[in-house]
DNA sequence: TTTTTTTAGTAAGCATCACTAACCTATGCA
DNA sequence: TGCATAGGTTAGTGATGCTTACTAAAAAAA
């Protein structure tokens, strides 16, 4: 009674797929990327891709999925024992532009390949990257229990600002492959959302 | 010796071309309208989009160039007579957030359609969302000047924070054709922006 | 062992798409 | 009259994403 097969594996031909794509992606936009070069990398032909994938932008989000199925493993075992709302909201910005400055293919994908389509909000890995913003709101609601943090604002916008600040702050570094500095973007941003820009007088 | 045609007027063509693929954006996304569909809209040939445009992305960027060129001038007219870098600042994402709100087209195309390319970062109508940009840094500057904003920051970075916040914040409003309330999402946004997320004790 | 079903994969081609070369025609003007 | 130019069209073309119809072999059922 051991359920070895509870998750079943890939089939040798789909890991060959989903590998190809990654590997042209670190060369080539997703949009310039055939369908008939991804088959040849792959070492199959193209009808295969359909097969394991719905189609050309399927396999795109199942290949981000994997990506980002590692980076939540990634973020929860980096989390672990650090105390402090802020502590914990430091280091969860401090991982997230880290991963993006070092797996410039994930980055891409996340920040401009997939967005511009609709599929892309009603595929499952979509629902991934809900689960991890809610632990960014989870922490938040941890900060205002704490009192760390204010509790006359907004978490949910608060969450934005965050998100929004990261994916900015990186997208100009991805899109003209510019070096990623995490330490020094993560010590910025966290100043500014942090504190505030104000100096003194109380704003409105 | 009049100069009336230092800027020649567009050709009827040209402007059926560009109307009709503003009116075709209402509906569809880009990558779903075809030229075909365009030049039928438009009741001109396919191959005249190719006279006026480089290509069906030059015809894209170029629509949006036109309404970035009216947002300019809003935007411009809007700050006139405002005191104060945090006023002003805070007029502009009022602004920001306003034509997002009410022209959902043009958000968009800047949101969604243009970003994913590399082409647009080398388009002339990249430098109008440049000298944006370049707006706001002159605020920040003049609010480093004036004392009203902390000067131990990067300018730079605090730009990223406005403008990634706004981004994320109106994005998920456009993707999902949620409805927008500047008044509000200024707000919240000056407000966590401006004084900071933190209660009292200084971070770091 | 034999039969049936499922899995893994292929060959060939179809419809659609963005884009192009070459041509037409009216108007201004020397 | 001749002709240059602006504004527009006819008639394609190659490339691309995707589908249909088909094997071969392994696994499951009988």
């Amino acid at each position: 009674m051991i359920q070895q097969k509870e998750i079943k594996p890939h089939p040798p031909g789909r890991i060959k797929i989903a590998d190809a794509l990654r590997g042209l992606l670190e060369k080539k936009e997703f949009n310039a990327i055939t369908t008939a070069e991804i088959a040849r990398s792959a070492g199959v032909t193209e009808a295969l891709i359909y097969k394991y994938f719905k189609d050309k932008r399927d396999l795109l989000h199942q290949v981000l999925g994997e990506y980002l199925e590692q980076y939540h493993i990634q973020v929860n075992e980096d989390l672990r024992g650090i105390r402090g709302a802020l502590n914990k909201l430091r280091k969860l910005i401090w991982s997230h532009i880290q991963v993006y400055a070092t797996n410039r293919v994930f980055a891409r994908i996340l920040l401009i390949e997939v967005r511009s389509h609709k599929d892309y909000y009603m595929s499952e890995t979509y629902d991934r990257v809900k689960i991890y913003s809610s632990t960014v709101l989870d922490i938040l609601e941890e900060g205002v229990a704490n009192q760390e943090i204010r509790d006359d604002i907004s978490i949910k916008l608060a969450r934005q600002v965050i998100l929004g600040s990261i994916e900015q702050v990186c997208l100009t570094g991805i899109t003209f492959e510019r070096e990623i500095d995490p330490d020094a973007l993560t010590d910025a941003i966290c100043d500014i959302v942090f504190r505030g820009l104000a100096r003194e007088q109380a704003e409105g």
